[in-house]
RNA sequence: GGUCCCGUAGCUCAGUUGGAUAGAGCAACAGCCUUCUAAGCUGUGGGUCGCGCGUUCGAAUCGCGCCGGGAUCACCA
């Protein structure tokens, strides 16, 4: 890469003119602002204490240096502490016409070692899907495609939870209200019969509550004793101990809500390699409480319980095993974080899991460690903003969530819609019209929710649906599908701009250098992605991508263009920006069409 | 209350290993389709980067103190 020859000859250039030896890395060397004729800079304000000349002499001496020895570079400027290097088109030109038709361009060889288990979407049994997956699961695939790109073998975890009180209380009401209703006999998908059971149990549990303290019971006492959660808790015994019928209710349950999970996954495009549950995870967690008791690192409370004491380490006690022997979330995830790293050593465990959770994730990782466990110190929270509504943030048991399934169905209705309005379904049968309205649909809502942050919340006004233009999902689509039908007319007229022979003497035009330019940033983006764990590194650079491509196609020629050669130039730009364009949302999990 | 996160244009978001006059989109207004797809392009208006102090040649970015919002501190997951 050029940055890399830049810096180490800069640090040559310090060398022989001052002296001084420094780190490449030590340089501080950027891309060079739009309205300063340059492609790099080099802030020098730092190395004036080294040459003890005043930035602009220093700025203007390295310069000379560097474009002696570097035939990269075309000219330079000195604007104060800044030292603006202009590369020759030649060079850019040249990586345009080498680097376009490479297909791994901006990928990165796999690297032979152990792989990096990445965990997401682990969902609850007991209810449906909501936005706030949606963002973990878009968020946990394109992650993964992002580390494969950088050259890691990613293995796709899911952790399903589907054991504890929570599936319980479904179950419990089910039996209770449920009358034997199957997703056969309502045509209800299984995931959401299962949330109707869960939201039935709160809302009489709350009744319940409320009717104990008339009774006089403080909250905390109603809330222990009410007649419903007693009944769950039993349940929840019942199942640890293997009762056939729980066990029984238990099964056929979850396997309504797996059915419906698939077909949300499937048309959210997700997939996974693995699939761990609680339910055969929290034995071996279990294991590991009782073998930390036995060695003295736990502790066993009067009434059974057993607990951590994280005291000295800045946290407070943590329950591991209830006095009834049942375990909580905690005991599990001990267990699933050992069976996982036995199952694949990895070298790095990543959990895409919310900010909610933080807490979670440092009693974790410190009762690991105090359990002897050096894996602890290569668990890694991906740990994501919430989903917040204009309201607030989303609870499933008041219902104030924005359904996976709901927002889905109404994406691709409002493509469909979008779409028509234009026009531009007309050419294409039912079959393709319904894959197109599908990939416009779903790239509007991937976009949206992967161009935030991950670590940031974000809000979703369920009143204004999501945009199809500007910065959206729909725009890339489009600039893409634009390129498309451009090569398709090129190649009609005798060009393909996969061997075109690109004349390296042109020049560049400003708008032409500045794309090419962006697609050599690529490489670096694909990097910067994967080390900050960061689909919106890579959303926002596709965005500007095509944003600059818009503009070049609005105010140039391509194949209207008299000058032949530049022709060849302008179908290779074009092609080599779609090729870029499709890779940045495969690495979104977003589909490009090549006709919209 | 303890711990952690956030606060950038009317709204949604970029920019944060310290660098040049702080950027996009949406919304508003004004233009551009007899020429490669107008889901596009161009332009205008819009900012005490929550507030204050400090470090520095230089702070949206680093430190400290406030103010405002959120998360969490369960024998829930």
């Amino acid at each position: 890469m050029i940055e890399t020859k830049i810096r180490e000859q800069t640090c040559d250039a310090i060398r022989t003119l001052y002296r001084h030896e420094l780190k490449p890395d030590s340089i501080g060397l950027e891309k060079t602002k739009k309205e300063i004729p340059g492609d790099y800079t080099i802030v020098v304000f730092a190395l004036s204490k080294i040459s003890r000349k005043l930035p602009e002499a220093t700025a203007t001496e390295i310069g000379n240096f560097l474009q002696h020895k570097m035939p990269e570079i075309a000219t330079f400027n000195v604007i104060k502490g800044f030292l603006n290097l202009v590369l020759n088109d030649h060079f850019w030109i040249k990586f345009l016409s080498k680097q376009s038709v490479q297909p791994a361009f901006g990928f990165h060889k796999p690297r032979h070692e152990r792989p990096v288990v990445l965990e997401y979407s682990s969902p609850n049994t007991n209810k449906p899907l909501h936005l706030g997956h949606i963002r973990n699961n878009l968020l946990g695939f394109s992650l993964a495609e992002i580390l494969k790109a950088n050259g890691h073998k990613v293995v796709k975890a899911n952790l399903v939870n589907d054991r504890g009180i929570h599936i319980c209380k479904s179950m419990l009401a089910y039996m209770k209200w449920g009358q034997h209703e199957t997703p056969a006999s309502t045509g209800i998908k299984g995931d959401h019969l299962i949330g109707k059971y869960y939201v039935l149990f709160n809302t009489n549990y709350k009744s319940e509550i409320h009717d104990l303290i008339i009774k006089g019971l403080t909250e905390e006492e109603a809330e222990r004793q009410a007649p419903l959660i007693v009944e769950a808790q039993e349940i929840l015994r019942r199942w640890e101990a293997k009762d056939p019928v729980t066990v029984d209710l238990w099964r056929t349950m979850n396997g309504w809500a797996y059915e419906g999970f698939d077909v949300t996954y499937q048309r959210l495009g997700v997939d996974f390699d693995k699939i761990y549950h609680e339910s055969e995870t929290y034995l071996l967690g279990k294991k590991l409480v009782m073998e930390g008791l036995h060695n003295g690192i736990l502790v066993q409370k009067d009434d059974g319980s057993i607990w951590a004491d994280l005291r000295s380490e800045g946290l407070d006690e943590k329950l591991l095993l209830r006095s009834d022997g049942t375990s909580v979330y905690m005991t599990q995830d001990l267990g699933t974080a050992q069976l996982r790293y036995d199952d694949y050593l990895p070298s790095n465990m990543i959990y895409v899991v919310g900010n909610e959770q933080n807490y979670h994730f440092d009693v974790l990782k410190k009762v690991l460690v105090k359990l002897g466990k050096n894996y602890a110190a290569h668990i890694n929270h991906l740990s994501y903003g919430m989903v917040e509504l204009p309201q607030g943030k989303m609870k499933s048991r008041e219902g104030t969530v924005v359904d996976a399934d709901d927002l889905l169905d109404e994406m691709i209705q409002t493509a469909e819609e979008t779409t028509r309005e234009l026009g531009k379904a007309n050419e294409l049968t039912t079959e393709e019209a319904g894959k197109l309205f599908n990939t416009i649909g779903l790239g509007a809502l991937k976009y949206f929710i992967l161009k935030v942050d991950p670590k940031k919340n974000m809000l979703f006004d369920p009143k204004e649906s999501i945009d199809f233009n500007g910065n959206t999902g729909p725009f890339i689509q489009y600039t893409y599908a634009r390129i498309q039908s451009l090569l398709a007319r090129a190649s009609a007229a005798g060009f393909w701009w996969e061997d075109a022979q690109i004349s390296l003497n042109l020049s560049l035009l400003p708008l032409e250098k500045e794309t090419i330019k962006r697609l050599y940033q690529f490489q670096e983006v694909v990097i910067q992605a994967g080390d900050e764990l960061s689909p919106a590194v890579i959303a926002n650079y596709v965005y500007e991508l095509a944003k600059g491509f818009n503009q070049i196609y609005q105010e140039l020629p391509v194949l209207k263009e008299s000058d032949g050669e530049k022709v060849l130039l302008r179908i290779c730009l074009s092609g080599f920006t779609g090729s870029v364009i499709k890779k940045s949302m495969k690495l979104l999990g977003i589909e490009v069409p090549d006709r919209m």
